[in-house]
DNA sequence: CATAACATGAATGCAGCATGAACGAGACCG
DNA sequence: CGGTCTCGTTCATGCTGCATTCATGTTATG
């Protein structure tokens, strides 16, 4: 999961980054409305989180000028609990979800799994995946009700491609979400990592396009 | 546990914190319902004390205040007023429990401590993990029965852990909620804090999630 | 059948973690 | 008021596990 932390407070954008990706998320930063603005419109993330108190412009108007120009990236906004009126200004301007200072961290990034998958369709926070069964806050997966012991960057991988599913995923598009770095095209790193991901959860989950990429599947082949 | 005691009598601000903090408690003071409104907004603490007589107003109109912006933190209300209709216009305010003046100061962090297990959701005073009990009252604890003697500093952590078990703990939390000061990078003091409880309550109890924090666990691997 | 795309076992290097030992400050006792 | 002891913290070192690369085998496709 990508995800653009707008933030001008360098301590708490400091803060925030550091337990964020401990939970697994790529972030990008940007200290103000307009590098975020530059950002939001040559980069895909899956979410942004967003500080209303930006010295370059209240939150909402950059929020309000997004949703305007029809960007539908599902944005976690961070606003002081003192200026709750904001609330209401921040919701209409299309804001997805609140999180009002001072906060846990973990709330955050609680909510902002939540937003994410509610944004892929999914309802519950469990995606059940035929026989698979992957808790998108403890990044935890079953395989027919036992328990399977995934790496950090395993589960990430797992994370996206369940998200997307049965969407068929490109490496390129993997190697910017799951990686966050230029894909090489020497690396074979994304095809290392789905094969120990096939031994762990079953050959047949994940299934190849040849050229097009991989998917998630339940594990059986619809003939 | 981090706690705000809003107290604007030095003598009995003194008395009590002290007394808290003989208890493990790390404890931050607010003179005036002003300050403590200031720091309820921009600080997070596992509790707080108010004294209703204060300077600035009273203290269930800021407590009201606080409810109505959403701020969920347990309150234990310390009045000299023993009139019922006090009483009831201070939980209608929203607090989570009361001592009158005067009172023992024993009796404060017996509640408190109450206040604080029951918002972490646990209805008994002696947290169970595995074959580990841990007394919130005493801070003492035992493993399979037989009593495991603590330092202070480490009843605070496996205290911490315990409230939060099983969710992961990471070390900023840790930082925060345990030590009260600014997260030192370069400092492994909570490494080295786990790694002797570990050796005295057993190393399986504490597990690690590489790159997301700890874990008190019951001692046995779910396989 | 030739070639490109993919799969995977094994090797490698590094970041994060564990821990023994030393240091210094404060508490307690005489 | 001085000595001793305990405990919290830091430092240094060794270890583990994991992400990545490499090399080689396998499968699709024209």
């Amino acid at each position: 999961m990508k995800v653009l932390l707008v933030e001008d407070d360098p301590a708490l954008a400091e803060a925030l980054g550091e337990a964020l990706a401990g939970g697994g998320v790529l972030v990008e930063r940007a200290a103000s409305g307009g590098e975020a603005d530059f950002l939001v419109r040559t980069e895909t993330y899956d979410a942004a989180i967003l500080d209303l108190g930006l010295p370059d412009g209240d939150g909402t108007r950059w929020l309000g000028q997004w949703r305007a120009d029809g960007i539908a990236l599902p944005v976690l906004v961070l606003t002081a609990r003192t200026r709750w009126a904001d609330k209401a200004a921040g919701f209409s301007a299309g804001a997805d979800d609140y999180v009002t200072k001072p906060f846990e961290t973990a709330e955050v990034l609680f909510r902002l799994r939540a937003l994410v998958r509610r944004s892929h369709g999914h309802a519950h926070p469990v995606l059940r995946i035929g026989d698979l069964a992957f808790d998108t806050h403890t990044g935890s997966v079953t395989r027919a009700g036992c328990p399977v012991s995934l790496t950090a960057q395993e589960a990430r991988l797992l994370a996206y491609l369940a998200h997307a599913a049965p969407r068929v995923v490109s490496r390129s598009e993997l190697a910017e979400h799951v990686y966050d770095r230029d894909h090489e095209p020497d690396s074979n790193v994304i095809d290392v990592q789905v094969s120990r991901l096939r031994r762990k959860l079953g050959a047949a989950h994940i299934e190849t396009l040849r050229g097009q990429g991989y998917r998630l599947t339940g594990g059986e082949e619809a003939g």
